[in-house]
DNA sequence: ATACATTTAAAACGACCGTTTGAATTCTGT
DNA sequence: ACAGAATTCAAACGGTCGTTTTAAATGTAT
């Protein structure tokens, strides 16, 4: 078993760290220790570490949200199909779902949806702006979507709400770990993967469909 | 018009850079030359950082948490005497409405509110603990009461919503201002602060509704 | 094998951080 | 006015950070 090269070793380790300790919190000198390279590898071959958060996002979010893009396009082309208006769960379901599946898939990389998390709720500007500009098209389409799912409602209300689902979602994402510190129910397990997944889904989609 | 004393000074000082950078981005530095205090005030005054943040949270947090305490007693009351069980909005609007309000306080401050968002969603286990233990008990009261509120609906998942609740309302204070971002619609105004309240309650209560 | 480009390595740079020190200053009670 | 406590002050400490530099090592095409 080969050793991948520096690069790649560098990705996983920011990856693994970032989503554990968020951005700023994580040292070059960690990321470098944890990927057996030297501290200077990462200017090298990044440039920046922000340059490095950037190709860290961009390695696994293009492909992910192009998923969620296809999602999209099947809700609506199944509603246009059947002369309806595209459904709302279905189309939370398409934002949310493949979000959370990205834990088991082909990279078996947990570590990238719990930056996603982090990157949607940065109080840096750093971090939040590219995130944004990452996923700004997604965000403006299924934007679109909703107003046809929901055309009784004002397509600005629908954005705020949008906007909500976000907070959730980034919340759920990042810290579904600390719901158990409240719980009083001691021998609680942590919620299983697919039902906090679908707890979600139900909530948000209630929201954005409540009467204006 | 005599000036603040200087613990004062720090006080404000600190909430108001924590509200706009978060507590790890901002300088001791940075706070005591705001205050115009020596650097060393706050080791003096409060003993450290991390007990300065403690001391800004508690300021306005134990008030407006008093606050928020009594008026989920008051719609607990209300539903008692009139033999019915308590209304989920009613409840909703008791834990994030105060929140709000509180901009338009006596002290004046706009900063705590983005504090308190920051707090709620923050990243850094400091900031967090330090937070969760001011809010834990009104959580459980708030918990206790939507499940009077929400009878044919699980505890637990009603945790689950809650917690989604507390997402979203951190998101929403965090990063009002850059929801413009994606907006197509380059005149829109800042929502006023009281529509993005109701819309929030409206998103929220209808999550926590939601059947089963 | 030799010349060249790529990559790794160790060390240092300058900047900023939270905290501590110890002396100077201001306040307070008598 | 004066002693003693409380506060302010300038300076420094030890540490971590992202980045840069310069040299050594490694890979690669001829």
């Amino acid at each position: 078993m080969t050793q991948p090269d520096t690069k790649t070793r560098l990705l996983d380790a920011a990856e693994s760290l970032f989503s554990q300790q968020g951005f700023a919190s994580t040292s070059l000198r960690a990321i470098t220790s944890d990927a057996k390279a030297n501290l200077a590898a990462v200017n090298y071959h990044f440039g920046s570490k922000e340059t490095l958060l950037s190709a860290v996002l961009q390695r696994r979010l293009l492909p992910l949200n192009q998923q969620r893009s296809d999602r999209i396009d099947q809700v609506l082309s199944a509603a246009t199909a059947a002369g309806t208006t595209p459904d709302t769960e279905a189309l939370v379901r398409a934002f949310i779902e493949a979000n959370f599946a990205f834990r088991r898939d082909k990279y078996g990389s947990s570590a990238l949806i719990s930056i996603v998390g982090r990157s949607m709720i940065s109080a840096d500007p750093v971090v939040r702006d590219l995130f944004l500009a990452l996923i700004h098209p997604l965000i403006n389409q299924l934007h679109q979507a909703l107003c046809l799912a929901l055309p009784q409602l004002p397509t600005r209300l629908i954005f705020t709400r949008l906007f909500f689902t976000m907070g959730a979602m980034g919340h759920c994402i990042c810290f579904s770990g600390i719901a158990q510190i409240f719980k009083e129910d001691p021998d609680s397990n942590p919620e299983d993967n697919n039902v906090m997944t679908n707890n979600l889904i139900n909530f948000v989609t209630a929201g954005l469909e409540a009467p204006c």
